[in-house]
DNA sequence: TGGATATATGAACAACTCTTCAGATGGGAA
DNA sequence: TTCCCATCTGAAGAGTTGTTCATATATCCA
């Protein structure tokens, strides 16, 4: 398993091929960018962020986040195929939790530094 | 400031209006949004994972990572943006390092369990 | 049974993202 | 100066994503 793949050219060949080697597989990285990306969207932020504290139904969670049912229900649908919530009914509600412990804790840290620390928005004071 | 807003019927009216005091204000969430969209994309991540053991250049990324040299240039750039990474000029080499603290934790948390779980792919074993 | 309610789904469309290609910038060497 | 090389940038296009609207499913109540 040699290094060069790309046929760039290459300065500290060393360092290169050392951190290569530290990187995690193709399909590991894979499946944590799509956890981020699950984790990008402000709305669907919203709704893991109102599971943290205990489970909730559909009109509940649109209520808590002002988005529509439907928009819920898409939302929930892609969180619950990747198994980060699941749905307990009962008679016609469906109430969600929380259900995958690493994304709680993703949340914890990321929320836990939301609220101390001020955000750079590049747009707004140009960093060049 | 009374709840309401979006006039969508409330099963459990306390618990809605305890979550939504709890919420984050709209702009953390935003910006929550954003570093977690940052980290979303298996490009961006590989440069920073590459980038948590210290510094490197332009080229060295783009061999590391197996990406064209642009396309690493324009990702640094989002990431410089966002004060996420920075940039130092040697010459006209450039090297950039991991700067955001915070996003470094994000990013050893979430290595942590990639590595140690199986992540779910909703595509092959379908979670209706 | 029929009607109301809660949730789920599909299709369609606008908005955004990532990559690529071509060319620009700017430092270093000759 | 002139050429070369590392990096940067803009524009364009393919692909993806999130929302909405309309409709489907399924439960409850009368």
């Amino acid at each position: 398993m040699t290094v060069d793949g790309c046929a760039v050219k290459v300065v500290d060949a060393d360092r290169v091929t050392a951190v290569r080697e530290r990187m995690p597989a193709a399909e590991d990285l894979a499946d944590t960018a799509d956890i981020f990306g699950l984790l990008s969207d402000p709305n669907r932020l919203r709704l893991l962020v109102a599971l943290l504290d205990g489970e909730l139904c559909v009109c509940d969670l649109a209520a808590v986040t002002g988005q529509s049912e439907s928009a819920v229900s898409h939302a929930l649908r892609l969180l619950r195929a990747h198994r980060i919530v699941s749905a307990r009914r009962s008679g016609r509600m469906a109430y969600y939790r929380l259900e995958d412990p690493h994304v709680r804790m993703l949340l914890d840290l990321a929320l836990a530094h939301t609220e101390h620390t001020e955000a750079i928005h590049p747009e707004r004071d140009g960093a060049s």
